[in-house]
DNA sequence: GTATGTGAAGAGGTTCACAGCA
DNA sequence: TGCTGTGAACCTCTTCACATAC
């Protein structure tokens, strides 16, 4: 095992093999190959062998993986288990969707507040928190807060970026459909809903896949 | 311009590229440069040209692209613009957000029908439409739906994707954080909003960044 | 025999440098 | 001069083949 710097793309999938080794142990399997869960996640098992490498020694030659094992080294390697405190900022439909949803859980996440601009939606208790007014996220400096989640609309979206990261937030998990600059140190991961679905239709027209022949 | 296949990198860009030409649209602007829309979304110039290029020439040297042109021309490419029929599966909180979510139509997409398996919803108008039981779903197949929009649980989620590829659905954006299984004619797009928040805390901490040194 | 871990080869994508046109 | 379009160089990531360990 010599240094080496480990891919993006590596760092995408790992929280993946958390899933897949999830769903494996829950089948009852004390020991997985990386061809079960290969299998189980659509990825070729050389990817996820190779992943693992980046990492150092996880399995088994002849055997395989204990399923324990692996989820506690992957948690540690992602940084997770320990539990992390989140923020939510916008409860409108998304943010509303974003409280109710228990899967964040499994990977140590606490959504610990939640805050909007509607005066309409303060003080009312969605999900394990009431909606503050989005003035008050200051005040949450001192909380050990690491991640935020943004679901406002654009206009609002660099403006509660810059909140957060004034209180120390070290990643944000943006909806909002525009590009948001933040200090390096925090790492932005982004989903825009409507630009995952508008490249659907691209796939069904077969003759477009091919590019422009001269 | 020679014969080339486009990178799925590029294809992935392209609707991110019609949601710049949108935004500089908007500012009032007629003709914008490479430069430009590189700022507005955070990709170089060289790469926004060279994606371009795959499809043909697109702008005038020494003075860049005419916005209105950029746009149709993106949309042609996508295959967005003549309108697409969507429907969604999954009623809950996701499902309910996703149908008040009017970001959709810009891209051309009309949500023409939902279906949840709980008798509670069923009936029950949301956004602009009246929730159907998934049983349903077949009922749609001369409709002309192209896509389908999975936001059911794990434990349904193979169950719906068959049914909506029974019914012609070319493609599928999926919200379940599980495999699903599908003709290869029909494309998947999967988004796992947990799993995208459970690479945040990995950069969290810096010596990670660097894998494993022997 | 079976499955891991990894150097090397091969694809795929990005960046660069610059030719060519307005 | 300014900006596009693109071959070539560069880099990253994936796939393969096989040595190694159980």
């Amino acid at each position: 095992m010599r240094y080496r710097r480990v891919p993006d793309e590596t760092v995408r999938r790992m929280p993946l093999y958390l899933r897949g080794v999830r769903i494996l142990s829950e089948k009852g399997q004390g020991s997985i190959c990386s061809k079960s869960l290969a299998d189980c996640l659509g990825i070729s098992a050389w990817q996820i062998r190779k992943d693992f490498s980046y990492f150092g020694d996880f399995g088994k030659p002849g055997v395989g993986y204990d399923v324990a094992m692996l989820e506690s080294r992957i948690n540690k390697i992602l940084n997770l288990g320990c539990g992390h405190n989140v923020v939510l900022v916008g409860a409108g439909n998304l943010g509303s969707a974003i409280l109710s949803f228990n899967g964040f859980r499994q990977y140590g996440f606490n959504i610990i507040a939640a805050f909007d601009r509607d005066a309409k939606k303060i003080g009312k208790k969605k999900g394990p928190v009431v909606i503050e007014d989005v003035s008050r996220i200051a005040r949450m400096e001192k909380k050990g807060v690491d991640l935020g989640i943004i679901a406002v609309p654009v206009s609002a979206a660099q403006e509660i970026a810059d909140a957060l990261t004034a209180i120390g937030v070290k990643g944000i998990l943006n909806f909002a459909p525009v590009r948001i600059s933040v200090p390096k140190k925090v790492k932005i991961v982004s989903i825009d809903i409507a630009v995952e679905l508008a490249r659907l239709p691209y796939y069904m027209v077969s003759s477009q896949s091919q590019g422009v022949v001269e």
